[in-house]
DNA sequence: GCCGTTTTCGGCCCGACTGTTTTCAGTCG
């Protein structure tokens, strides 16, 4: 997929017209065509050859025909020209908090600094406090923005943080009517920056003080009669809104985001001759007509209420006001986890005690799915070992009537793109997952082959973490997505969305896409430790960021439903 | 640079905090 590439590269002409002092609004406008390119489902060559440019929100005449160029040509001649216009090290020194276009382009004006280790040396010396604007403070801003800027590489997981902000909004319950975290971790966000808390309160000066004195603060970065910001254990900004509880629904929407979305919702009450802001939505009398709920304020603008793993902008509010949202998957309609490990290869509990987690949990079935052979690592099972655990599968799924327990394996698919264990074996097994775990610097071509020759094994019904990423340690495989939906599609295999938290694989914007192709997925845990099987939600989460609905997650059907679709 | 219930020009979301300023620009979300 080139949309990425081309993101990327409207995103840094925003940057560099920016420095040059452009029209905002003309910045505006790359910045979300950005945003917009990221989020599409589909892949924008095809669209281009199809003449589907114009129907991405933010996308006319002329970056049309720019993302035609760059698709042709491999570079845009604008963008070039900007570069030669604009030191590239400048839209990088515009990425460290509290250096913005304006101050960048002071600093380079004066002293012809182009990389950040120039700017951190020039803030050492004295020069900069000549500068009209530029005092000490100044200066001590911009080096702990550089600071801050080269250690954010450790962006926050969202497994990491949801339990974060649940603490810190725990601690501040007592010093507040409503307290919630907001932001793009109440998107779910597979990597949030920040975390957003929001508190409803008559008294916000005792709120925030509160909030600067917990326990977890390392230092304040700002604060204010409504709002503050601290950094806490392991360089975490989180920033805290205090608002009087009648603002309470409108705040929330407003520091949900993302900002896109609020731009379009303001827009829409703009067109009703309303007003939105975080205090509320007002008529032109400024007549407060909602904003205690979150839920009014979607009501009173004539829409079903978004819910937040929704609002990106990804074209919810005109599905929303054709009465087309998605009927999203939903945690509680997870009957089953069809991806777990126990010590019989690398999981960390015995299959039984897996399966007593999994009745704790309220499951209906669950798919032991140890490792194969090959990936002697994790301790893969030989071809006699696998019918060993089949046979304690079949006997603790006797054992225990409440719940299915399926035998199972994730099969290695090797490097040649067949299988670690013979049909005849898989034949014997209920559920099998294939996964790729070895020969990742193949390219595009081999890789993609060996997902679709397993997938066109007629025991094979999923396709576990189909990209092999790890968010912030391993790019994901150079495998041609597309074609492997399509082969999944006709082949009626099931792609993971694995919910561990390191990997998120599917992904939201993948997910979107097996739901335009017509593609099942599982949602599943992966589990190799009870801890495992708690990020589930994240799984789920994504899937409802890419607008799966529960009719096509396999593992929200009931048992039989689930083991009769077969695979072709 | 986009876009249209104020439609092909003239708008474009809106408010808080900081640091430098005596009234505001820059940055951020």
């Amino acid at each position: 997929m080139r949309n990425f590439e081309i993101a990327f590269a409207f995103n840094q002409i925003a940057d560099l017209l920016e420095i040059q002092g452009a029209n905002p609004f003309r910045v505006r406008a790359y910045r979300r065509a950005a945003l917009n390119i990221e989020g599409l489902a589909d892949n924008i060559e095809t669209l281009s050859q199809q003449g589907g440019l114009h129907d991405i929100p933010g996308i006319g005449g002329d970056l049309a025909s720019k993302i035609d160029e760059y698709l042709r040509t491999g570079t845009i001649e604008f963008h070039e020209q900007l570069k030669k216009e604009v030191p590239l090290g400048l839209a990088k020194i515009v990425e460290i908090p509290s250096v913005g276009p304006k101050t960048a382009k002071e600093i380079y004006d004066r002293f012809r600094i182009e990389t950040i280790e120039d700017l951190e040396a020039i803030c050492k010396t004295d020069k900069l406090m000549g500068v009209p604007g530029f005092k000490q403070k100044t200066v001590d801003n911009i080096l702990r923005g550089i600071g801050l800027y080269r250690r954010r590489k450790g962006n926050y997981l969202l497994g990491r943080a949801v339990p974060l902000a649940r603490e810190l909004c725990k601690y501040l319950e007592g010093c507040a009517e409503r307290v919630a975290y907001a932001g793009s971790l109440r998107r779910m966000k597979e990597i949030v920056h920040d975390v957003d808390i929001l508190a409803a309160s008559k008294d916000p000066a005792q709120t925030i003080q509160a909030f600067l004195t917990m326990p977890y603060v390392q230092s304040v970065l700002a604060q204010g009669g409504t709002k503050a910001s601290v950094r806490i254990q392991d360089d975490l900004q989180v920033d805290l809104r205090v608002v009087d509880p009648q603002s309470w629904g409108a705040a929330m929407h407003y520091f949900t985001g993302s900002k896109a979305h609020n731009i379009r919702m303001r827009e829409r009450a703009i067109k009703q001759g309303l007003k939105l802001n975080e205090y509320g939505l007002f008529d032109a009398s400024e007549k407060r007509l909602a904003g205690t709920e979150e839920e009014e304020i979607f009501e009173k603008l004539g829409l079903p209420y978004i819910p937040p793993v929704l609002r990106e902008d990804w074209g919810e509010i005109e599905a929303a006001a054709e009465g087309n949202l998605p009927n999203i998957v939903q945690p509680e309609d997870i009957r089953g986890d069809l991806h777990m490990h126990t010590t019989w290869s690398d999981g960390k509990y015995s299959a039984e005690e897996m399966v007593e987690a999994s009745r704790k949990r309220g499951y209906k079935y669950i798919a032991l799915t140890d490792h194969s052979k090959s990936l002697g690592v994790a301790g893969g099972l030989s071809d006699k070992d696998l019918m060993k655990h089949t046979e304690e599968c079949r006997a603790l799924d006797a054992k225990y009537p409440d719940i299915r327990v399926l035998a199972g394996t994730e099969v290695d698919i090797r490097q040649d793109g067949t299988l670690d264990y013979s049909d005849e074996l898989l034949a014997k097994l209920d559920f099998v997952v294939a996964s790729l775990h070895s020969g990742f610097k193949q390219d595009r071509a081999t890789l993609t082959a060996r997902v679709v020759r397993a997938m066109q094994n007629p025991y094979v019904r999923v396709i576990g973490h189909p990209t092999g990423r790890l968010l912030g340690d391993r790019d994901p495989y150079d495998l041609d997505l597309d074609e492997v939906m399509k082969e999944a599609a006709r082949t009626r295999t099931c792609l993971e969305v694995n919910s561990n938290f390191h990997r998120l694989d599917l992904n939201d914007v993948h997910c979107r896409k097996a739901r335009e192709m017509g593609v099942h997925v599982i949602i599943s845990t992966d589990s190799h430790s009870y801890d495992d099987m708690l990020n589930l939600p994240y799984g789920v989460a994504t899937a409802q960021r890419g607008w799966i609905e529960k009719d096509s997650v396999l593992n929200a059907k009931p048992v039989e439903e689930m083991l009769a679709f077969k695979p072709k």
